[in-house]
RNA sequence: GCCGGGAUGGGGUAGCUUGGUUAUCCUAGGGGACUGUGGAUCCCUUGACUCGGGUUCAAAUCUCGGUCCCGGCCCCA
């Protein structure tokens, strides 16, 4: 028996119509907001991967040579695709790009929940702009598609990469060790912090002001304490978020996200009803075009994930509704096969979602298959109804049923 | 890569501790009882011990390894 590898799902109808729906909402949401899908192939060549992200990436993607001798790579991620677009083709088109993608990425991890090799993400970048108004618009974007959604519980954390950096920066920390400290600070492993931050001489009063601001969180008066043009600036963001209404975002200057391409502000969401995959969507501000052979240029982008937020629903207890045939035309006998064909046919023609039992079953299974099919109605096609150029239509729900003529069948269903 | 728990028809399960006839039950699928009316009932039928090695007269059951799933660590672009 093969079975999919690892990481990887089939999706069956009814949960390809809940994915497919939920897809389209948040197509419809960044469609509201003058974003324009695009797409990006699947797998691009390696090296696009490795600039953005070293070389170790490759111990993590799906990384392989084809018969050409090309390194090639599925895609981890679409940022660096979206960008790579931008480079190639779009470099000249007005500014801002809005964009937004949905597609499969591939990692090579250790599945667990939430976690998955293929898995699929929908995100946005606005490439072109760096100020307030681009980060609002990218945060406001992502609240109102979680919104649309339906996910009830989930936590918006902002944070600006600068602040902390500065603050290593004047403590004469290395630009090297930095990272690694940032990202302990991001973690809230404090103790692993403080030693790493000491051993690079940082003083002990340096570090107690380090540590209060990774801890900052809030509203946006906790920026009033720093001392910093990033604080003003993020100051500037909430309250145009305030101004769209977007008011259940806030302030965490421990937010420092992995990879050090982000310039600015960076954000994320999180699920609590979820375990320890519970991150749904990160993003931020970013300059990754030069890295590509192009000019340089400040973007704003995230991502959701869209398998986790869709877990995330599930487990808030968010039911999706099949939706089922609108009509199941049933041949009472096989001499009325023919026409019933042609009934059918008629339905799909004017856009009637219809099926027909092509099964040749009796009658009465007949019935009962449309309803496990969920169809609305049945269509009973028999020698006495075609006769009168008409035919039986039964309320699968209700179980009335009317003889109705041909040619007002199809109003049956406007 | 590491730690822990698992794997029995399409789905859900009993059996495993203490090895021993034809592997339990529910559900689902196909057909029929019912020759023109669904979710009911009854009958027939399809369909499983994750894979490989070991122990044994005998393995779903004990044992070792692989694979896959679940939870967590690491990582998370």
């Amino acid at each position: 028996m093969i079975r999919c590898p690892r990481g990887t799902r089939d999706f069956l109808p009814d949960e390809m119509e809940r994915r497919r729906h939920y897809e389209n909402v948040l197509r419809t949401v960044a469609g509201t907001f003058g974003f324009r899908e695009i797409a990006t192939p699947i797998f691009e060549e390696a090296s696009l991967f490795v600039i953005k992200s070293g070389p170790n990436i490759l111990d993590e993607i799906y990384a392989f040579k084809d018969k050409g001798d090309r390194d090639l790579a599925l895609r981890p991620e679409l940022t660096a695709p979206v960008v790579r677009m931008f480079v190639n083709g779009m470099s000249n088109e007005p500014r801002p790009l809005k964009l937004f993608y949905f597609g499969q990425c591939f990692r090579y991890e250790r599945p667990q929940s939430g976690r998955y090799r293929e898995f699929f993400q929908f995100g946005a970048e606005m490439i072109g702009n760096a100020n307030a108004e681009t980060d609002a618009e990218a945060i406001a974007l992502a609240v109102s598609m979680i919104k649309a959604l339906g996910l009830r519980k989930y936590k918006i954390r902002i944070g600006h990469i600068g602040i902390l950096r500065n603050m290593l920066a004047e403590a004469n920390v290395p630009q090297d060790g930095m990272q690694e400290i940032l990202q302990k600070l991001d973690k809230k492993m404090y103790d692993e912090a403080g030693s790493l931050l000491r051993s690079a001489g940082v003083c002990d009063d340096s570090v107690k002001r380090i540590f209060e601001t990774a801890g900052t969180t809030g509203g946006k008066e906790v920026l009033d304490k720093i001392t910093d043009d990033a604080a003003a600036y993020m100051k500037e963001v909430m309250e145009i978020l305030e101004a769209m209404n977007v008011t259940d975002a806030e302030i965490d200057l421990g937010v420092v996200r992995g990879l050090d391409y982000y310039t600015g502000m960076v954000f994320e969401a999180e699920a609590p009803s979820l375990g320890a995959e519970k991150q749904i969507c990160g993003g931020g501000s970013y300059s990754l075009s030069e890295l590509f052979g192009g000019e340089k240029v400040f973007s704003t982008g995230f991502a959701i994930g869209f398998d986790r937020i869709l877990l995330a629903m599930e487990k808030e207890g968010q039911t999706f509704r099949n939706k089922g045939v609108d009509a199941y035309v049933v041949p009472v006998s096989d001499d009325v096969r023919l026409e019933a064909v042609k009934i059918a046919s008629m339905l799909r023609s004017r856009g009637i979602v219809t099926d027909i039992d092509i099964m040749r079953r009796k009658m009465a299974k007949a019935m009962k298959h449309a309803a496990s099919a969920g169809a609305r109605y049945a269509v009973i096609i028999g020698k006495s109804e075609l006769e009168e150029n008409s035919v039986t239509v039964r309320n699968m729900e209700t179980g009335d049923q009317r003889m109705i003529r041909l040619d007002e069948l199809f109003g049956l269903f406007l």
